[in-house]
Parts: structure tokens; sequence; C-alpha cells
DNA sequence: TTTAGCACTCTCAACGTTAGAGTGCTAAAT
DNA sequence: ATTTAGCACTCTAACGTTGAGAGTGCTAAA
């Protein structure tokens, strides 16, 4: 593989803003004409001749224009794209909407779904943010009905698990205040090993609320877990490469299949780093159903705290520029919400 | 409308199922051939064309099989469709999986979604359950972190609201917790009328509190809100009159724009009604988008505690009575839990 | 009332044809 | 050495044609 010329840069830069655009091949006369560049078809010609013996360009038969290979798209996301930053104003208006929201994750989370989802005009997906490693600050259970009780793990980056135990004989709200003060004395600080080696001895109702702690810590401490939130899934429909609507399918298994989709999100983003923004093209590694798409994912919350995935699921031929910087933004927003409330 | 005729009625029944199977064009010869009836292929041709006559079949065009129309849907499913029970072991097989579960509503719907999806080979939603009319029980405020307080709010029926409040200042545990006393005092067995006629002399804590109470309280009583589950959307992508996108599109929209599907949930389903199961055939009201599309509802859970709805949206070409079995099934077994569970 | 037989209709796939889009190459121009 | 005009060549997509087959509707006989 060559180095590409200045030329074959700008060539293969254009065309891939065109198909992006048009969703059709771009031949050679169409670009001089729609860019005024100051050189013939013919040359244009050479040029995309060069570019398809270096694999960044093929035909879809031997008469028809070109179009990106995913070693094009590649080059182009990773060499040739400058950073488009988001307009002022819609930084502004997105900024707006997530203000008039609640104080409420899950809002922000369904709200930075949607929005990501409509300014892509792609599939947007975004897992809850889950604690970097699980630690106990407080725990504390309330009475509720019957047999019932909620119990309420607080976590020191300030995550909630909560859930509603049954209880071997009715108790009084007393004491289960009681037993909260004791084991939120107990296991302050603790994480899930500490859990398992305490081995006093124990009335069934501890056993039944450190069985469920055991549990939730557990679960907590498999990333990625919890709630996945989407949108936009019509918005593949839309796009002509999914008018045949077997490859549709093959793609939104992948979002529909949990294990799937997990796979996905945990060998592709490292659990660790926030800012970098990953773009998968064309399947890359051994995502067969996805061929036909691109997937930018990045991490967003503060690694100290909990962090979680976000991104985009798109076709190959997608806005990356922008997807990415909106991606980005959206991170930022979230990040933001993550820091200031825990 | 002329009373049907026994053997107008067996082959119109033949047809529907014979289409529901084959997604084709059904035929006078092959029904004959493939179900060996008494008659010949001329009667049957007879019989068809008095039920186009009547309006229950159509031909896609002069020298085709013949193919239900709406009204022919209709007619089979509240004339001619025999009560078909799920067989013992499979009821068996989903109550063992439910049986696995933890004691947590939100991993029962999903399952029930997953579930539902792929025995009905459609899509399947399922709206979390509402209390009926929300009254306070009790209150505790926990500290968790800073300014920060997590407020549960427990309802009589045994929901739970929960939401993380900022405060104006730094306030413990115990200055928490005597509040929670005090509103659970005051405020158990109120609904959202007392709450907002409630004037005290109050502290800026006090004021906080109260807000999001009346807050939390307006919104569970706006039926129906809450988290959807949908699982099998891919489903629809896999049958013959989605193989245009375009029409996938249409329908599945429908499922992401949440307006839309509240919309639909709520002009459909008598909220006080548990058992009846209502099936829309082809978008039956003015839901254009669902033209090709049938949707089955129910709602689930007891009427004097908390309801949902249970559904699923799949082709015209669906197989009604598995799919009424299966929704009536499942919507037994999330009844069942919440009355034990509340 | 049912059925055999047959003419009739319409679709669907295959085929041939053509117009046009776009390239690749060659030879001239810069 | 590079660029470009010109042109032959290739392939697709659209269109019309054709023929086979599927299925009906009708008629007349059982």
């Amino acid at each position: 593989m060559k180095e590409l010329s200045a030329r074959q840069k700008r060539i293969l830069s254009l065309i891939v803003h065109e198909y992006i655009y048009s969703a059709d091949t771009v031949a050679s006369k169409h670009l001089v004409e729609k860019y005024n560049l100051d050189m013939s078809s013919a040359t244009v010609r050479n040029e995309m001749s060069a570019l398809t013996d270096e694999g960044y360009l093929k035909q879809p038969h031997t008469s028809a224009g070109r179009v990106p290979t995913e070693a094009g798209y590649r080059y182009f996301v990773g060499q040739l794209m400058q950073d488009t930053s988001l307009p002022e104003a819609m930084r502004r208006t997105i900024n707006h909407q997530f203000s008039q929201m609640h104080n409420d994750i899950k809002q922000w989370l369904e709200l930075a779904a949607t929005v990501l989802a409509n300014e892509t005009h792609a599939a947007s997906l975004i897992t809850a943010p889950q604690p970097v490693e699980a630690r106990i600050k407080h725990i504390q259970l309330i009475a509720t009905h019957g047999r019932q009780a909620l119990a309420v793990l607080v976590m020191e980056g300030g995550q909630i698990h909560q859930h509603i135990l049954t209880l071997e004989e009715p108790t009084s709200q007393e004491q289960l205040s009681i037993l909260s003060t004791k084991f939120s004395q107990i296991f302050a600080g603790k994480n899930l090993q500490a859990l398992s080696q305490y081995h006093g001895p124990m009335s069934a109702l501890e056993k039944t609320v450190l069985a469920w702690m055991e549990d939730e810590l557990l679960r907590s401490d498999q990333l990625p877990t919890g709630e996945i939130y989407m949108d936009g899934i019509t918005n593949m429909l839309a796009e002509p490469e999914f008018a045949d609507s077997e490859e549709a399918r093959k793609a939104l298994r992948l979002l529909e299949e949990r294990s799937l989709l997990k796979d996905l999100l945990s060998q592709t983003v490292l659990p660790d780093t926030i800012g970098g923004v990953q773009v998968l093209i064309g399947g890359e590694g051994n995502w067969n159903d996805l061929r036909q798409c691109s997937v930018i994912l990045t991490r967003y919350g503060s690694p100290g705290i909990a962090t979680g995935t976000l991104g985009v699921l798109g076709p190959m031929r997608m806005a990356y520029g922008r997807s990415i910087s909106m991606v980005r933004f959206l991170s930022g927003i979230l990040s933001d919400f993550i820091v200031e409330q825990w």
C-alpha cells in the first residue's frame, strides 16, 4: 500500500461524501461538475483507477461509478475526516432539552437515545451506567406489605439497588431498622468478596438479606449488565441498503438478542477508557451480520464512579463525522450528569 | 350479509388456516387435495365465489387463488376459531422458566415479552403495571452523598417510587429520618388531592420533598405511563408481507414512537377489564400504518391493585388461535405475580 | 346440487432489444 | 511527464414480447 497523493486523498474523500449523501455510485464526470474540480473527468478516472487498485474503491460492475470499500471508509475515518464539531446552535438546543428534564438518570438516558437516533438517522443504543467496583455504603430495609420488605442498597458511588424481599415471617419496621443499622456498620466500604466471607451466627432474616446483597453485587460486578436504551431502529429501515428487509433483520437481531449485544459492547470497548470513540466498520471482527453496517461506540461516565457505553448502529454508508461528534457530545453530557449527580 | 352455510364456514376456515400457513394464495384444487375434502374443486370454487361476494375473500387478480379479507379474518376470529388452549407441556415449560426468575417484576416482564415474541413469531409489547389509584403508605429518606438524598415512596398497593433529591443544604440521616416519620404519619392513606391541600409551615427541606411527592403522584395517576417492554421486532421483518422494508417501517414506527403507542394502548383497551382479549385486525379504527397488521391486546393484573397491558403486534396473517391463547396465558402468569407480590 | 371439462384471464419468468451511463484506453496536447 | 479529448466498449436497467402455467368461471352433463 503506497501513500496516497494529496489529490487522491481529496478524490477519495469526495467520493465517500458523495456516496454517503446519494447512496448511488459516483461517476468521475459527476464529481468534476458538482465540485468544480480543476481537472478533467479523465484525470479523475485515472486516480479512481489507482484508488481501486489500492483497495479503497470498488465498482459494482465494470461500467459503473465507484463506491468506497470497507478499507476506503476506514481510511476516510482514520485519515481524511476532519473533526467536525457540532454547530453551537445545535449544542444549545440539545443542552436545553436536557436541562428541562428531571434529575433522573433514566430520563436522561432515554432522551439521549432519542436525540442520538434523530440526529444521526441511525439506531442508537446506550447502556445504563455501571459502578466501577461495587462497594457498599449503606443498607436500608423498609416494611411494605405483609412479609414483603423493600431493601435498598446504596453503593459508594451513589448508585442504588433495590429489591422486594419476601421474608420468612412478618417483621416490624423497628426490627428491620435495627438490622439496617447493624449491616450498614458491618459492611460499609466492603465489596462482594468481603460479603461472602462473612460468617457470623445469623437469623433467617439476616440470611435472606445477605443472600440478596451478594446476589446484587455479583450481578453489578459483571460488566456490562443493566438496562439498555435504544431508539431509531426504524431509521435503519429507511436506508436503501436495507430495502431488502432480510438485511435489516440480520443487523437488528443483534440489537434484540441481549447476549449478542453484550458481546458486541464488551469486546469492542475497553471498559476503562473514556473519551476515545471507536468506529467499527462493516462488522470488522467476526460480526458477519453487520457486514453492511458500522458501529460507533464510546464509554461515558467517570472512571472512578460508574461508566456506561453509548453508541450508534447504522449503515456503513453513514455520516461518520456528524455521528462521531454527536456520540462524543452526548457522552459528555451524560458524563457530566454522572459526575454531578453521584 | 347472509348467514354462512356450515360448508362455507368450513371452507373459509380452511382458507384462513392455509393462508396463514403458506402466505400464498389458496386455490380450490389445492384445498381439496391437501385436506381430502369430500367434494370437487368445482364445488369449492362455487363456495369461494359466494364467500367473495359476501366480502370474506378476495383475489389479488382475476385468475389467482383466494386470500382472506379483513372481514374474513374478523369472521374467523369471532365465529370460527375454536379456543385452542396451549398444550400442557408448553404451559409447564413456560411456568418453569418463570419459576426460575427472581421475584423481580422487571425480570418477569422481560421474560414474558421474550416468550410471547418467540411463541407467536410476532412483536410483543408489555407495559409495566400501573397502580389503580395512587395512595401513599409510607415515605423514607436516605442520605446518599453530599446534598443528595434518596427518597422512597411506598404506595398502598406496594409499588415503589424512588428518586434522588438534591437538597438545599447537607442534611444528616437523623434529620431525614425524623422527617420521614413525620410525613409518613401525616400522609399515610392519602392521595394526590390530599397532598396538594396540605398547607402547614414548611422548611425548605419539607418543600422539596413534598414537591417531589406531588410530582410523582401526578405522573403515576396518568395512565398509562411507565416503561414498555418489547421483543421480537425482528420477527416482523421475517414475514413476507414486510419484505418491502417500507411496510415494516410504517408498522414498527408505531412501536418506537411512544406517543403513538400510548394512543394505541389507551384507545383500544378498557382500563378496567381483565381477561377479555381484544383483537384489532388490519388497523381497524384509523391506524393507517397498521393496515397490514393485527394487534392482540389484553389487560393483566388485579383491578384493585395495579394493571398493565400486554399484547402482540404481527402481520394480519397471524396465527390468531395460538397468539390469543399465548396472550391469555401470559396475562394470567403476570396477574398471579401481581396478586401474590403486592 | 354436484361435477367434469374447457375456454379464458392473468401472472411470472425468460428472452431479446435498446438507450444510456460510465469506464478504460489511446493518442494528442500541454 | 502529466493531463485531456475522444471514442470504443461494457454493463445495467427499462421495456416489450412471448409462452407456459396456474386458477378461475361457466356450461352442460350427471
